[in-house]
RNA sequence: GCCCACAUGGCUCAGUGGUAGAGCACUUCCUUGGUAAGGAAGAGGUCACCGGUUCAAUCCCGGUUGUGGGCUCCA
């Protein structure tokens, strides 16, 4: 005799087991109809499932987030079935939910086709006609096989077969579509109000290359049209950020041909370049930092001694000088244990810490490249910290609060983190590994921040923590890490003096906060759609005359500015006064210095920003305190002082 | 690297088995005009590269390179 206690904290007795529909029903016409499923003491049934005890329940429609998640996966099936009606060669495997979508993979001779991807969606809304209902059974592992062999279906088969023994296999039916899955699932093919396939892309079988490759659907689905409608805009508007297109638009950059992966900077690109640099050279003085440069290109010898040759060699680029082999550095850490190694260090240099804006090749896969976001040449805002055991903590915890300052800088406040641990592929006792998965673990405990776990994707030389930032269509791109060395440090043979006077190896700690520059500018120009923080913008102000009149003033007031240190330009062609204002808030420049003969008589500047305001009149000397304000001297560098005893390097 | 798609003037894009067009940008001239496009004329492309089919290829076929979307990878 279940007594349900509804989510307002009503309750309703039944004097036998009722299903999840049922009591829908029981509560009203309109939510029967609306109910996708039921939430019983925290899990997610179907409006089949039977509650025969006492229960809390919740009626999920598609206003619920999980009711959406419902869709997408009973959206999956429905055009897995779409697809095997049309082709019934098909062969069956995996569909998930995604974010805002679902995809689903299939085993097919040839690659589905735009006109196939229009059928298949036709299809689908036939069977959503049709309205046929979802059944779910239960069926026994030998049972599963044998019919999911009887249809030929060898991917199903070895999924089934790789589920452990004893657990409970469900399926679901609609129509003469079976799949295997946990559910739960729509209770009819006809609650689908809107969804949209979007494009097919090749997916390894269980994500492994070296397996067949499969045909991958992608789709989304939402609640209502109106939400579908709503989404696709927000794609298009999404799309409209991306920094490829947007680097045309503002003249920032360019790649071509003779050198896939490796950035041309045009001054407007390169102008936000240098200020990111001279951000982070001020953020590190204040640090305790000292900013070293090391070499493009070393011999191989070194890269055999730091184990890079054995682990990384097929990503470098090979040179040969002499007949003696070199690489491309493609990582800093081995020149700059280098420097450490010049002269005999003391603990009392420690810890030491050594900045470098490395440049790194590396030689990526072609598939992998992706504007400026991954690239195969990049600067890294790089450093490695020579520390004690005992130092870890403190600099893991001094680095973490620095990656958020700085990023907080910037405007990110979504940033992602994982700890990554040992890979398969790896140098050093598994002593190592503990200590430095460990310290890095209790660094974000004590911090205090949310992470994911990412077993194996540690480097081959120590765990790392990863914060990442996401682009405008959601993808996550790593930027900076912090990762724990005790190997490198041992191969390349650094040591310090210890207090009783005994040598000792020093940890290294790999570091990098904006992680590329290349990357972090990629990000930056989506997140801002070009409209930068007056302190990054590459022009931050231009000057505009009205008719030739006002020339002189024009120029007079640019270099006065310029002479302030601001980056201003002068726009002194024939053209009319709205003509130029239209072309500089297009190119997005923060402030539009209007000069007629009005200004020139009272000495004033009239302001207008890039978002069409108009901040009235203004002096020189008010203006400059206008751009002081935005620029919060931020980029302007401070110098770069050692903040204890220079170490002899 | 793998699957699919794409590659036409500086940019955005049309187009055709008979060696190409538009808009914007560019150059020149007219216009000196107060806050998102003043007017006129002109110049500009070996249609990514290599090969094949064809009387004839930018278009059809094959290959290469690059780009885009995914997958794999990402120290």
């Amino acid at each position: 005799m279940p007594v349900i206690t509804l989510p307002d904290g009503s309750m309703k007795k039944f004097d036998h087991p009722v299903t999840v529909q049922q009591v829908a029903e029981s509560i009203g016409a309109g939510l029967a109809k609306a109910a996708l499923a039921g939430k019983v003491g925290g899990k997610l049934v179907d409006t089949s499932y039977l509650i025969d005890q006492d229960s809390d329940l919740s009626i999920i429609t598609s206003k619920d987030e999980e009711g959406l998640d419902v869709i997408r996966h009973s959206c999956a099936h429905l055009m897995a079935q779409a697809v095997q009606q049309l082709f019934p060669s098909a062969q069956v495997t995996i569909g998930p939910v995604i974010e805002d979508g679902f995809y689903y993979d299939f085993g097919f001779e040839r690659a589905f086709t735009p006109e196939d991807l229009a059928a298949i969606e036709a299809r689908m809304h036939e069977i959503v006609k049709q309205d046929l209902v979802v059944h779910r059974s239960l069926m026994s592992r030998e049972d599963a096989i044998k019919l999911f062999e009887k249809k030929g279906e060898k991917y199903k088969v070895e999924i089934i077969a790789a589920i452990p023994p004893g657990e409970q296999l469900s399926f679901y039916q609609q129509g003469e579509f079976i799949d295997l899955c946990r559910g739960p699932h729509v209770p009819s093919t006809g609650k689908f109000k809107a969804f949209k396939l979007l494009k097919v892309a090749g997916a390894y079988w269980r994500g492994d290359s070296n397996n067949a490759m499969l045909q991958r659907i992608y789709g989304t689905a939402w609640a209502d049209q109106k939400s579908l409608d709503a989404y696709l805009h927000r794609l298009e508007e999404a799309e409209k950020r991306d920094h490829r297109k947007l680097a045309k638009k503002f003249d920032l950059f360019h790649m071509q041909d003779e050198a896939p992966g490796m950035v041309f900077w045009h001054p407007n690109g390169w102008s936000i370049y240098r200020v990111l640099e001279d951000y982070v050279r001020a953020k590190l003085a204040t640090r305790g930092y000292q900013e070293i440069r090391t070499p493009q290109v070393v011999g191989r010898t070194l890269w055999e001694k730091s184990g890079h040759w054995d682990k990384f060699r097929q990503n470098m680029f090979m040179l040969e000088a002499d007949e003696v082999p070199f690489a491309v550095k493609p990582m800093n850490c081995p020149c700059h244990v280098q420097v450490y190694n010049q002269g005999i260090k003391s603990y009392r240099d420690l810890p030491l810490r050594l900045a470098e804006f490395g440049c790194c090749h590396r030689y990526e896969p072609s598939g992998a490249l992706h504007g400026l976001m991954r690239v195969r040449s990049f600067v890294q805002d790089d450093a490695h910290i020579f520390c004690t055991e005992e130092q870890i903590q403190a600099e893991v915890a001094d680095f973490i609060k620095l990656v958020f300052e700085m990023y907080a800088d910037f405007g990110f406040n979504e940033v992602l983190i994982r700890l990554s641990t040992r890979p398969d592929e790896r140098v050093g006792s598994d002593l190592m590994w503990d200590k430095a998965e460990n310290a890095l673990e209790l660094a974000l405990k004590q911090a205090n921040l949310d992470y994911k776990l990412c077993p194996k994707e540690g480097a081959f030389y120590g765990p790392k923590i990863e914060f990442s930032l996401k682009d405008c269509l959601g993808r996550v791109w790593q930027c900076g890490t912090i990762q724990v060395d005790f190997s490198m440090p041992e191969r390349l043979e650094a040591t310090y003096i210890a207090e009783d006077g005994s040598k000792q190896t020093p940890v290294m700690l790999h570091r990098a906060a904006l992680g590329s520059l290349e990357r972090f500018i990629g990000i930056l120009i989506e997140e801002t759609a070009g409209s930068f923080p007056v302190w990054l913008a590459p022009i931050q102000a231009v000057v505009l005359n009205i008719t030739d009149a006002q020339r002189p003033r024009c120029v007079e007031l640019t270099s006065f500015l310029q002479k302030q240190g601001f980056r201003v330009l002068e726009d002194l062609r024939n053209e009319k006064i709205g003509f130029k204002i239209r072309e500089h808030t297009i190119q997005r420049v923060p402030y539009l210095l209007v000069i007629g003969d009005r200004e020139v008589d009272n000495q004033t500047i009239s302001v207008r920003t890039r978002e069409g305001e108009d901040l009235g009149s203004f002096t020189q000397d008010e203006f400059v305190e206008l751009l002081n304000s935005q620029i919060n001297n931020r980029w302007r560098s401070e110098p770069l002082v050692p903040q204890k005893k220079p170490a002899t390097v």
